[in-house]
DNA sequence: CCCTCGATGATTGTATACAATCTTAGTCTT
DNA sequence: AAGACTAAGATTGTATACAATCATCGAGGG
C-alpha cells in the first residue's frame, strides 16, 4: 500500500494535513534538510513535496531562501473568501440545473441525518465540521464542473480550513445552518437555479462579513 | 540578466510560451531527457520546470509515466469557460466598487486608443488580441482582489489563450466589442456594480455559448 | 489469428556530491 | 554606538549515478 504513490506524494500528504491542522504554524520554515531528518529519504523527494505544496499555495517559496508555511493577512483572507463565495454560489446554481434526481434524494437523506443528530444534541460539534463540509462538497460535485470542483476543493478548501473563523459559535447556529441547508435543497429540487444560488450566497456570506468586520476593526486600530 | 532567476524558471517560462503559442501541441510528451538536450543543464531543473507546468495545469503528469502537454476535451473547456465567465464578471463588479478614479480615466484613454485604431482600420487583428487582453486585464486588476487576479491571469488565462476559439471573425466584431467595452466602462464609472457585472457577463458569454454549441454538435454526431 | 506472458530498453524516482547563493556573526571603520 | 564590509556556515540550485517502474516488442500457447 505504500508503493503505488511516490515518496514525494506521501510527504506532501503528511505536510498538507499538518499544515491544515495547524501543527505547522504559518511562517514556519521548511528546510529540505529538516524534512529529510523527519521523514527519511533524500532531498530530492522533499524538494518535490515542497513544490507541490507551493502549487497549492500552502507554502511560499523564495528562490535561494527556502520555503515557509503560508501566512495570510486578513486582506488576503478576505480575497479568498470573496472568491469562494462567488464560486460556491455558482456551483449551487449549476447543481440545481444538473444534479440527478438520485443525487438530490441523497441530499435529503443527508439532511435527515443531520436533523436527527442535532435533535439528539450530540452532533453540534460534528455538524459544524464534517457534516457541513459533506453538504457543501456534494453540491460542488453536483455542479458537474470538474474544474470548479478542483478549484474549490483542491485550492481554496485547505486555506479556508486552515484559517477557519467560527462566525458565531452560539448554540443555535447548527439549527439555523440546517434550516438554510434545507431551503437550499428545496430550491435545487425545484430546479430553481437562481434561488439556489441566492440562498447559498447568503449562507456563506456570514463568514465573509465577519471577516470584513475584523478587517475594518484592524484598520481602525492602526 | 540570466542569473537572478533559476534555470528551472527559465525553462518553465520557455515551455509556457511554447505551449500557449501552440508550438508544443496538446498531447506532446515532455521527457526530461528531451528537455535536457533542448535546453541544456541536467535533469533536476527540467523536472522542476515540468512540475511548475503541472501546477498551472499546462501539462499532465502521470507517476512513473512522464508528462504530456494538456489536452482538453470540449467538456473540460466548457468547464473552464464557465468558471472564467463567473470570475471575470465578479471582477468587473468589484472593479466598479473599488477602482480609483485615475484607473477609470486610464480605461477611458485605452478605449479612445482602440477607437482610433479601429477607425484607421489597421488595428482589427490587434484589437482582438493585445488590446482586448489589456482591457480585461485592467478590470481584473481593478477588482483589487489579488487571489482573483492570480486565478484569472495565472491559471485560466493560459488555457483560454491556448484554446482560443474565435467566436465570430466577422469584420464588424471589433467594433461591437469596442461598444460593449464602452458600456462596461460607463457602468464602472457610474459605480453601478451590478450593471457592470451584467455587461461583462454578456460580453464574455458569446465565447461560452459558442463552445456549448460545438459541444452539443459533437454529442449529436456520436 | 489473437491473446497472454516475459524480457529488454527506456523513462521516471531517489540518492548523493558539488556549486552557487543567502544568512549570520564578527570585525572594522566612521 | 551604529553601520558597512567580510568571511564562515548553512541552505538552496544543479549535476551525476543508481534503483524502481513502465512501455515495447517478440515468443509461445490457446
Amino acid at each position: 500500500m505504500n508503493d503505488n504513490q511516490t515518496l514525494a506524494d506521501k510527504v506532501f500528504a503528511e505536510l498538507t494535513t499538518a499544515i491544515v491542522r495547524g501543527e505547522l504554524r504559518p511562517g514556519t520554515k521548511l528546510s529540505e534538510q529538516t524534512l529529510v531528518e523527519r521523514y527519511g529519504g533524500s532531498r530530492a523527494p522533499m524538494r518535490e513535496a515542497i513544490q507541490k505544496l507551493e502549487a497549492r499555495h500552502l507554502v511560499v517559496r523564495i528562490p535561494h531562501a527556502g520555503a515557509r508555511v503560508v501566512s495570510l493577512s486578513l486582506a488576503e483572507l478576505r480575497d479568498i473568501y470573496e472568491v469562494r463565495l462567488e464560486l460556491e454560489s455558482m456551483a449551487c446554481r449549476l447543481a440545481a440545473l444538473r444534479m440527478s434526481d438520485d443525487e438530490i434524494q441523497e441530499l435529503y437523506g443527508l439532511l435527515q441525518e443531520h436533523e436527527a443528530s442535532i435533535a439528539a444534541e450530540q452532533g453540534q460539534a460534528y455538524y459544524q465540521k464534517a457534516g457541513d463540509l459533506d453538504f457543501h462538497y456534494r453540491i460542488i460535485k453536483g455542479s458537474q464542473n470538474h474544474r470548479l470542483h478542483q478549484m474549490l476543493c483542491g485550492e481554496l478548501y485547505h486555506i479556508v480550513r486552515m484559517y477557519r473563523y467560527q462566525t458565531s459559535t452560539s448554540a443555535k447556529r447548527p439549527l439555523q445552518a440546517l434550516q438554510e441547508h434545507q431551503r437550499i435543497v428545496e430550491a435545487i429540487s425545484a430546479r430553481d437555479a437562481e434561488l439556489a444560488e441566492l440562498l447559498m450566497r447568503r449562507h456563506i456570506q456570514a463568514s465573509l462579513t465577519n471577516l470584513e468586520n475584523r478587517l475594518a476593526e484592524e484598520e481602525g486600530h492602526s
